[in-house]
DNA sequence: TTTTATGCAAAAGATTTGCACAGTA
DNA sequence: TACTGTGCAAATCTTTTGCATAAAA
């Protein structure tokens, strides 16, 4: 399964590509090289640069989905045709993912007005969720 | 007028704060930390590390809007109330900025939805610009 | 055997920070 | 004068790169 994703695109197949892709597929959310680094590596010796090697590698080939998330960190997930965007803590980083992406349509008005080809967007929502809004509340009240 | 909104923060008056401002009045497009301290250096001496500081301390207060994009850099923008969202051309980088910003229903579904306040999000379309589809299409033609 | 992947260490780029001095209120 | 802002240089953090070796086709 795996290994035809990578000799699709004319990859060779190896233990590090394989335990990236495998730590990618059972991540709910996005993770940043260092995340998956430090996970592979409870597998298969691997090195940091490899790390993003790979990721950079994969993701030019279209197999992984890239993303310079607002805490100014790179996440990496995989491509599945519906990708997801994330609603994030900007006090504990919980992440939320979002069902839909509602920004088909517009893209379709972009193309129009602008004569661009649209390839991609980036969309992150940012917040406070309930717990820490709680919290917050808690101290407000010295409790 | 901007004497007012430095003041108003808490902040003292200072010849690079003005600069800052007074630059980034004048952007139509956000710009980076980079972009606007080679700008202010024509009019004030100024150190490159105080163009961050400067820009971290406004966009606290809330005079600014930060924005990490795709590219990988930082980028300010005076926050008027109408903020604006972006298409970069991938090749040369030309920006056009989209003029509504389409996502305040969306944010209102995610609240009941998730419980969570929403403080900002962040929005970035990226393609290729006419132009550089049609070099793109010459060069493919041997043209 | 030929091509591609990897490790290691060093480099790069953007941003932040410590500390002494200068400027504002 | 008291507090805040600034310059300079060094530090930090993430990501990239050069080169020699190892592994895949």
């Amino acid at each position: 399964m795996d290994k035809n994703v990578l000799k699709f695109s004319d990859l060779k197949t190896t233990k590090r590509r394989m335990a990236i892709l495998a730590v990618l597929e059972n991540s709910a959310l996005p993770m940043t090289a260092e995340e998956i680094y430090s996970r592979v590596i409870n597998d298969v010796h691997m090195s940091l640069s490899t790390a993003y090697r790979t990721l950079g590698t994969l993701s030019e080939k279209g197999i992984l989905l890239k993303n310079l998330s607002q805490d100014g960190k790179t996440y990496y997930q995989m491509n599945s045709h519906q990708h997801k965007h994330h609603l994030v803590c900007t006090l504990c980083n919980s992440t939320v993912p979002i069902d839909d992406c509602p920004l088909s349509k517009i893209e379709e008005n972009l193309i129009q007005q602008t004569g661009f080809t649209i390839t991609g967007h980036s969309l992150e929502f940012s917040g406070i969720c309930p717990k820490c809004s709680k919290h917050s509340s808690d101290a407000g009240f010295n409790d």
